[in-house]
DNA sequence: TGCGGGCGATGCAACGTTGTAAAATATTCG
DNA sequence: CGAATATTTTACAACGTTGCATCGCCCGCA
């Protein structure tokens, strides 16, 4: 069994709060006591018991990430750069996989389960903004995403649509004209893809360029294969374009993949952009220029957001962050090779 | 703040330990008392504090997975199994990053942290065989991987040497006779890398190749990048071969890269397979055939058995579990596209 | 000499839960 | 109807920690 506060008092000849005090580091220690309290601590690889501990504090020192899936490579990025912003605090993090499911991703806020830590970083899928009045739990929640606007919540969101407008004029400063679009979702509003096809359609307009409903595929998931097949379809349907706007980089891929067993060259005869930044972009065939969403930002400003909200509940208005963008270019738009 | 069982019971009209038989389905309890209590904790939202069970019980539900890194493709995909097996027996996953970094690795298992769950499912990356004594911990362990055998914790390992083996015979049986190997480790016998290669070498010598270092590129990490410059390096120094095992499938994705800019035709000039089957292997142009290590095997088998030790610490000797592996065959071995 | 004040150490209670044992109540049977 | 027994409820302690209040001591100062 674990050596407890009593053991150390006892081998120490102290009382077990002097023990506490020590660790604690109180100020109204005497130094040979703490020594010989130190020496005790030693000799019986006195660990502090943390779950003792956060009965009595009411914090656990941990906190909750729940996301769709890790092995979505998005996702995966996402929890790497939470992961360590919460480290650089002294939290640990705690994953909750909802797989994008609707009912799994109600339950992660209703679960005790949260109790066990001390807020919530949430990342949904399947919620959308008609459930913004369900977004709480018993722990502060800070939400990631393009989902749900205006919840009781703090959130913090990349800049979808300024973004996508500035992904789809780097392709327009190509000399690009037509422009395809691989992954929309069809009637989305808000959610990544209503708005990053929004940033589309302002660059476009900006350009005095119209839009196009030929060009734009739609998908239902996020995944490499919805990527090729959005492609074929564009292909089967005939469509005529010089470069392509994925939606994220992983149809982006998809969409390469396609064109380039079609025949097509990238970028000399289809210039592609996605969407992410994912670390995988850099290694492809051609390497894929794409929007680097400030995944560190916005994983720091959760963390921070968090902290605030756990130590002041209700000590301001929900707040809503948008984090600083950049397009990179590469290979796939003619940008020399950086790998 | 949130009920707590007395409250539950003040409303209720009955003691505090009744609300507690009722939550725990003991036997004894009077079917009108019950549904009394049951109205209570409906009325009050009351939900169980589990820092409170936890301390009484001495079990956290949550286990930790300690792991290099998210962003590696190949661990995103292994956390995602573990959390789904975890799951199925209502555990909880808490991930902790060691960036490889041995200090790091040291420390989880160091951490009073590690108190907050029952055990521990560890995957290193710089601690290695020198250092099996030094696996111990507060909790049960749960090792997983090439790095470290035989260390007083149960292990889980997928078969590095026959798997190998297998993926290199898959490349002798399409009538390949100079294989090369991308992302060996200088000196490495055991481990990934060393494994891998020796399967590699048993197979040629089970068809009476000799063995030629030449064909052996080594790496550092194995990150895209390594892959990409381990093929730079053997075209660079002159080698001739006419397939590739790249020994996962990062380094496999970045050889392909360099061989299709050097103008090789994968698989038709040099066909390549890789090992780990991520899902991105699925995707890439031309597929990439791989070795399945049986993820969700390793998942299931880790869990399961740390399960047991937390049941029973000292209940058996430490045991070493290999996990069933399947060559996958496509596009870069030549197989018809199967995506 | 007496007293206030700071220091150092301690004791007690509490965080919210569950196990054990005992008490209270209901049921059965002679 | 009373005793024996079965059922239901309760009281108390404990898990290991920290906050609060207390207590004794030594020192300096009047």
């Amino acid at each position: 069994m674990a050596a407890t506060l009593h053991d150390v008092a006892r081998v120490a000849g102290v009382s077990f709060k002097t023990v506490s005090n020590v660790i604690n580091n109180h100020p109204h220690v005497r130094d040979t006591t703490r020594s010989k309290v130190e020496k005790a601590i030693a000799e019986l690889g006195y660990r502090p018991n943390l779950t003792a501990r956060s009965l009595r504090s009411g914090q656990t020192g941990a906190i909750t990430l729940a996301l769709p899936q890790l092995s979505l490579p998005y996702f995966a990025e996402l929890a790497d750069a939470v992961i360590e912003a919460a480290a650089k605090h002294g939290l640990v993090v705690l994953i909750e996989q909802t797989g994008a499911d609707r009912k799994r991703e109600l339950e992660v806020m209703a679960s005790p389960r949260l109790k066990m830590s001390d807020g919530l970083i949430f990342s949904p899928l399947a919620l959308g903004q008609e459930d913004a009045d369900l977004i709480k739990a018993d722990v502060p929640i800070v939400l990631l995403g393009e989902r749900i606007f205006g919840s009781s919540s703090d959130h913090v969101t990349m800049q979808n649509v300024t973004a996508a407008r500035a992904a789809t004029e780097h392709l327009l400063d190509l000399g690009r004209k037509r422009i395809a679009v691989v992954g929309a979702h069809e009637g989305e509003v808000i959610g990544s893809a209503g708005l990053r096809l929004r940033g589309y359609r302002e660059a476009l307009e900006s350009r005095g360029i119209p839009y196009d409903d030929g060009l734009v595929a739609y998908v239902v998931d996020w995944h490499r294969s919805n990527g090729a097949a959005a492609m074929h379809d564009l292909l089967d349907r005939g469509a005529t374009f010089d470069a392509v706007f994925g939606l994220n980089d992983t149809l982006a891929q998809g969409a390469v993949r396609v064109l380039q067993e079609a025949g097509f060259r990238v970028p000399d005869d289809v210039a592609v952009i996605g969407f992410d930044d994912l670390d995988e972009t850099r290694y492809t065939l051609p390497t894929l220029s794409t929007v680097d969403p400030g995944r560190t930002e916005i994983a720091e400003t959760a963390i921070r957001m968090l902290m605030e909200r756990i130590k002041e509940p209700n000590g301001m208005p929900p707040r809503e962050i948008e984090t600083a963008f950049q397009v990179v270019a590469r290979e796939s738009t003619g940008a020399s090779d950086q790998a």
